[in-house]
RNA sequence: GCCCGGGUGGCGGAAUUGGUAGACGCGCCGGAUUCAAAAUCCGGUGGUAGCGAUACCGUGCCGGUUCGAGUCCGGCCCCGGGUACCA
C-alpha cells in the first residue's frame, strides 16, 4: 500500500528547502518587495504552544502567496530572549540563563521548522546575543544624547517576590502581571524614556494605519488626550498660585473648592498651623496605601482641609483648599478645581465634607441623578449665562487669556516609561556613573557585555544581581580615567522587541542596527501578525522608537507597521461539565460559590441541548458547556507535535486556519483536524493510487472540458480572493469543493491538477511539492507563477432567478445567459412556473421587481 | 461605569452593494463494501406538519424602514476583550 504518509514527505521536502536554501531573501530590489512579519516568540521552556502555528501559518500562506505573485519576500523569525522566566530557573537551579535560552532556542526551531514554514533561516535573530543588544545599547546612547532618557527618583511599582520594578502596564490589579505578586509604592532611583515628547505624533500617525480599530482605540485611549485649560488660582494672603488643568473651564462659576493631591510640593507650605497634624497624618496613610488598596478604597473618598482659601479667578470668590487621593499627582498638575456641580467624583466629595454645590449647566428635564456631566446651557455663570458649553469654553478661555490668569492646554494620560529593571537577564545600560553623575559610553566601547555571575539573587542589601560582578561594576573613565561605576539595572524585556524587525533587513551588518539602502528597500513591514495582549506595550513602544530612530535619521518611514493583524486566541476543546452536591445536581449558576462540589465531566454523547441550555440527556439537569483557555493546570493543552506525529504538519495548518476567520477565538477540536486529514487523503488518492503508488490512470495529458475549467476557474477565484483578504477558511472550503468535484470526473487532465497543486500549495507546502513533483515537474513549485483565472471559463450557459411572491420564494426559472438580463422575457417565464403560477391565481400584480442576475420579486395583492 | 468586538443548525463556521439563510467541515442517521470491524464510498440532515408536492416557523429580544432585512435604523438582553477616581 502506498498511502498518504505525511511524515515521510514532509522530513523530505523541509530537508530539501534547507538544503537549498528555497526561502533565502532576494539580494536583488527589481521586483516589488513584501515584507510580513511575525512577533518573534519569547523561546519558553515548554516549547511551541498551538496558538504560535496560528499567526504563523497565516503570514506562511501570505508569504508563499507573494513569492508566487513575484515579489520580493523577506519572511524572518527570531528569539526575544531576555526575559523573567529563564532567570527564574537560575536562581532556583543555578543553571545560567544563557544555557537554558539556548537549549530552548534550539527547541523551537526544531518545532518551527517542523511545520514547514518558509522562514529564511539565514536571517535569525536573538535579542540576548551580544551582537545583537550591542545596537539595542546604540539606540539607548541616541535616546540619552536626545534628552530622551533620565534619571529619576519615582514611586515606583516594586515588586518584593521578583526583586524588581515593574512598569505601569505590568500591574494589573495591584499585582504583578508575571506571577500574580503583590505590588508597593517604592521611591526609587530608575531610568525614564520620555516618550510623552512623542505623545502628539504617537497619536496622530496612528490615523493612516491599517490596523484593527479596536487597538487604535486602545492606544488613543493609552495616550489619552484631553484639550481644556490650564487655570491659575491665586492663594489667599499667599504669594503661591496653584494651576490645575480642567477640560471644564467653562463650569469654573461652579468651584466651589480646590483638591491637591496628597503629593503636591505645595501641601506643607499652605497648609495651616492648626491644620498641620491633621494633614500630616493623612499624607502618611496616603502615602501607605498600595496601589490594589486605593483601588479598592476608591468608592469612598477621604480628605482633610489645609485651612487655606484660593481664589476663584472667575468671580474672586474665597474657596477652601483641602487635600484629598482622589486627585493624582501624576496627572495634569496634581491639583483640581472641583466642581461638584458638574463632576460626579466632586459631588460625592462635597456632599459627604458639606461643601457647597452649585449648577452651572442646566440639566435635561428630565434628569434625575446628582452631577450633571454632560452637555447644555451655562447657567449661574455670569458673563457665560445662556451660553451652549463648547461657546462657554471658548468664551471663557478668552476671558481667562486676556486677564492673565489661565490659557488653552492639552494634557495627556501617557505617562514616561519606567524603563529600568532589577534584573540580570537583560541589556545592561551603557552607563557608568562618574562622581554620582551618570555619563554614557562611548560607542566605540559598546557592546557592554553581561558580566558572568553565579548567584542570580538581588544583593542582600537590594540592590540588582549586576551589582555581584565587583570587578565589572568598578572600572575607569576612559576619559578623564577616574574609577566609574556601571549601572546594575538592565533594561526591561521590551527593549529587544522595539527595534528586531529593523534587524532582519541586514542581520550582520556592522556599522548600524541597519543598513541603511536595505532599510529603505524593505521598509516598512506590509504585514505584521501578533496577538491583541501586544495592543498597546510592544506596540506603543516600538513605534516610539521607530518614531525616534526616524528623527535620527536611521530610518525612512514614520511608521513600522503598515498593516496588523492579531489572531484571535485557540481555546482547549469544548467540555461539558454537570454539577453535584451530596449526591443531588445543582445549576450551574448556583455551583459557583459553593464548596464541595463535586465536577462530573460528560462527553458530547452525554448531553442534549432543550431550549437555549444543554441538559443530561434525558434529564432537565442543567450542563455548563464552555471552551477554556489552555493552561496546564486545566489539562487541556493541545501539543503541536503531538497532533505532527499523528496527522502532519500540513494538517494541523490547515485545521488551524479551517477554524474559522484569523481574529476570533475559537475552541480546539480534534475531530476537525481528522476532518482537514481526511481532505488531504482524498488529494493524495485523487493523483495517487494507494495500490500501485503509481500516478492514478485516469490522470493523462488531455484538455480540459469546459466543466472542468469552470470548477477549476472558480477555486483559482475564490482561493486568490480569500488570501487576498486573509480569509483562509473559506478559502480552504474552495479546494475542498474543488476536490469534491474532481473526485467525480472520468479523466483528470494533468494541467487541471497541476494548477490545483499550486493554489493547494501555501496552505500544505509539502503534500502539494511532493504532489508537484509525482506530476512531472521538475522545480520545486515555491517560485512557480500563482494561477490567473479567467473570467471566461466561469461563465453559465443558463441563469437561475429565484422568483418571490410578496417576498417570498415561491420558485424559481432557469433562462439561456444571452437573455438573462431582458426583464420582460424573464418576468415572462416566471410567470408560467407552476407554483408561482399558484400564487397569481386571482390576484392583481402591483409591481414587478427585476434584478439582473439575482432575483425576481412580484408584488401582489 | 465607560470604550471596543460579537450573538446564525447538535458543534466550528458560510452568506458581494439589502436579493434563495445555513457553503465547507465535524457530528448524527441510513445504505454499499467487509466473516466482522476500522478505513473508504454513496445518500440524507434547521424545526414543525405531511407519503409527497408543499406549507408554516426560523439568524439573541422588541419595534421600525423596504417589494425584500442575518445584513440598514431605534431601544433592550447576553457573552468576550480593554480600561477605570485621568479632572
Amino acid at each position: 500500500m502506498y498511502e498518504y504518509d505525511p511524515l515521510e514527505i514532509e522530513t523530505k521536502w523541509q530537508e530539501f528547502w534547507l538544503r537549498n536554501k528555497t526561502f533565502q531573501t532576494p539580494e536583488d530590489t527589481e521586483a516589488p518587495k513584501y515584507y510580513v512579519l511575525d512577533m518573534f516568540p519569547y523561546p519558553s521552556g515548554s516549547g511551541l504552544h498551538v496558538g504560535h502555528p496560528e499567526g504563523y501559518t497565516a503570514t506562511d500562506i501570505i508569504a508563499r502567496y507573494k513569492r508566487m505573485k513575484g515579489f520580493n519576500v523577506l519572511h524572518p523569525i527570531g528569539w526575544d530572549a531576555f526575559g523573567l522566566p529563564a532567570e527564574q530557573y537560575a536562581i532556583r537551579t543555578g543553571t545560567h540563563p544563557r544555557e537554558t535560552t539556548e537549549k530552548n532556542i534550539v527547541r523551537f526551531r526544531e518545532q518551527l521548522q517542523m511545520l514547514g514554514f518558509s522562514y529564511d533561516w539565514d536571517r535569525e535573530v536573538n535579542t540576548t546575543d551580544p551582537d545583537y543588544y550591542k545596537w539595542t545599547q546604540w539606540i539607548f546612547l541616541k535616546l540619552y544624547e536626545k534628552g530622551l532618557a533620565y534619571q529619576d527618583e519615582v514611586a515606583v511599582n516594586w515588586c518584593p517576590e521578583l526583586g524588581t520594578v515593574l512598569a505601569n502596564e505590568e500591574v494589573i490589579d495591584g499585582k504583578s502581571e508575571v506571577g500574580g505578586f503583590p505590588v508597593v509604592r517604592k521611591p526609587m532611583r530608575q531610568w525614564m524614556l520620555r516618550i510623552t515628547e512623542y505623545a502628539e505624533q504617537l497619536l496622530d500617525d496612528l490615523e493612516n494605519l491599517e490596523w484593527p480599530e479596536s487597538t487604535k482605540e486602545m492606544q488613543r485611549n493609552w495616550i489619552g488626550r484631553s484639550i481644556g485649560a490650564d487655570i491659575d488660582f491665586q492663594v489667599a494672603d499667599h504669594d503661591e498660585k496653584i494651576n490645575v488643568f480642567t477640560t471644564r473651564p467653562d463650569t469654573i462659576f461652579g468651584a466651589t473648592y480646590m483638591v491637591l493631591a496628597p503629593e503636591h510640593h505645595l501641601v506643607e507650605q499652605l497648609t495651616t498651623e492648626e491644620q498641620r497634624e491633621t494633614v500630616a497624618e493623612y499624607k502618611e496613610k496616603a502615602a501607605l496605601k498600595s496601589d490594589l488598596e486605593r483601588q479598592e478604597l476608591s468608592k469612598d473618598k477621604t480628605g482633610v482641609f489645609t485651612g487655606a482659601y484660593a481664589i476663584n479667578p472667575a468671580n474672586n470668590k474665597e474657596i477652601p483648599i483641602w487635600v484629598a487621593d482622589y486627585v493624582l499627582v501624576h496627572y495634569g498638575t496634581g491639583a483640581i478645581m472641583a466642581v461638584p456641580g458638574e463632576d460626579e467624583r466632586d459631588w460625592e466629595f462635597a456632599e459627604k465634607y458639606d461643601l457647597p454645590i452649585i449648577r452651572t449647566v442646566e440639566p435635561p428635564e428630565d434628569f434625575e441623578g446628582k452631577a450633571y456631566t454632560g452637555l447644555g446651557q451655562t447657567i449661574n455663570s455670569d458673563f457665560l449665562n445662556g451660553l451652549e458649553t463648547e461657546e462657554a469654553k471658548l468664551k471663557i478661555i478668552n476671558w481667562l487669556e486676556k486677564n492673565g490668569v489661565g490659557k488653552k492646554s492639552i494634557n495627556y494620560k501617557l505617562r514616561d516609561w519606567l524603563f529600568s529593571r532589577q534584573r540580570y537577564w537583560g541589556e545592561p545600560f551603557p552607563v557608568i556613573h562618574v562622581d554620582g553623575e551618570p555619563k554614557p559610553v562611548l560607542e566605540s566601547e559598546l557592546p557592554v557585555e553581561l558580566p558572568e555571575i553565579d548567584d542570580f539573587q538581588p544583593t542582600e542589601s537590594g540592590e540588582p544581581p549586576l551589582a555581584r560582578a565587583k570587578d565589572w561594576v568598578v572600572t575607569k573613565d576612559p576619559e578623564t580615567g577616574k574609577t566609574a561605576l556601571r549601572e546594575t539595572n538592565t533594561m526591561p524585556q521590551w527593549a529587544g522587541s522595539c527595534w528586531y524587525y529593523l534587524r532582519y533587513i541586514s542581520p550582520q551588518f556592522d556599522e548600524g542596527p541597519v543598513e541603511k539602502s536595505g532599510e529603505e528597500y524593505w521598509m516598512p513591514v506590509d504585514l505584521y501578525v501578533g496577538g491583541s495582549e501586544h495592543s498597546v506595550l510592544h506596540l506603543l513602544y516600538a513605534r516610539f522608537w521607530h518614531k525616534v530612530l526616524y528623527d535620527c535619521g536611521v530610518v525612512s518611514t514614520k511608521e513600522p507597521f503598515k498593516k496588523l493583524v492579531h489572531q484571535g486566541m485557540i481555546l482547549g476543546e469544548m467540555e461539558y461539565t454537570a454539577y453535584r452536591k451530596n449526591g443531588q445536581y445543582l445549576r450551574p449558576s448556583d455551583a459557583g460559590g459553593m464548596d464541595d462540589v463535586e465536577k462530573v465531566k460528560l462527553t458530547e454523547k452525554d448531553i442534549e441541548k432543550r431550549q437555549e441550555k444543554f441538559v443530561l440527556k434525558g434529564t432537565d439537569i442543567e450542563v455548563d458547556a464552555k471552551a477554556y483557555k489552555m493552561s496546564k493546570s486545566r489539562g487541556n493543552v493541545i501539543n503541536p507535535d503531538q497532533v505532527v506525529d499523528q496527522f502532519g504538519a500540513d494538517s494541523l495548518r490547515l485545521y488551524e486556519m479551517f477554524m474559522g476567520p484569523l481574529e476570533q477565538v475559537k475552541p480546539w477540536s480534534t475531530k476537525g483536524v481528522e476532518g482537514v486529514y481526511r481532505f488531504l487523503n482524498r488529494v493524495w488518492r485523487l493523483i495517487i493510487d494507494e495500490e500501485s503508488g503509481e500516478i492514478q490512470k485516469n490522470v493523462e495529458e488531455t484538455e480540459p472540458d469546459k466543466e472542468q475549467l469552470k470548477v477549476l476557474h472558480e477555486a483559482i477565484r475564490k482561493v486568490t480572493e480569500d488570501i487576498e483578504n486573509m480569509r483562509f477558511n473559506t478559502a480552504i472550503s474552495a479546494l475542498m469543493i474543488f476536490v469534491n468535484e474532481a473526485n467525480q470526473w472520468e479523466k483528470l487532465p494533468v494541467s487541471v491538477l497541476n494548477t490545483f497543486v499550486l493554489l493547494l500549495s501555501p496552505f500544505a507546502p509539502h503534500l502539494a511539492e511532493e504532489m508537484w513533483s509525482r506530476l512531472g515537474n521538475s522545480e520545486s513549485l515555491v517560485y512557480e507563477p500563482w494561477p490567473e483565472f479567467n473570467e471566461e471559463y466561469l461563465k453559465e450557459e443558463t441563469v437561475m432567478y429565484p422568483v418571490q411572491i410578496n417576498g417570498k420564494v415561491r420558485g424559481e426559472v432557469h433562462v439561456p445567459s444571452d437573455k438573462a438580463k431582458a426583464k420582460d422575457y424573464v418576468l415572462a417565464q416566471a410567470r408560467k412556473e407552476k407554483n408561482v403560477q399558484r400564487y397569481l391565481d386571482g390576484t392583481t400584480v402591483v409591481k414587478e421587481i427585476f434584478v439582473p442576475g439575482r432575483i425576481i420579486n412580484i408584488v401582489v395583492k
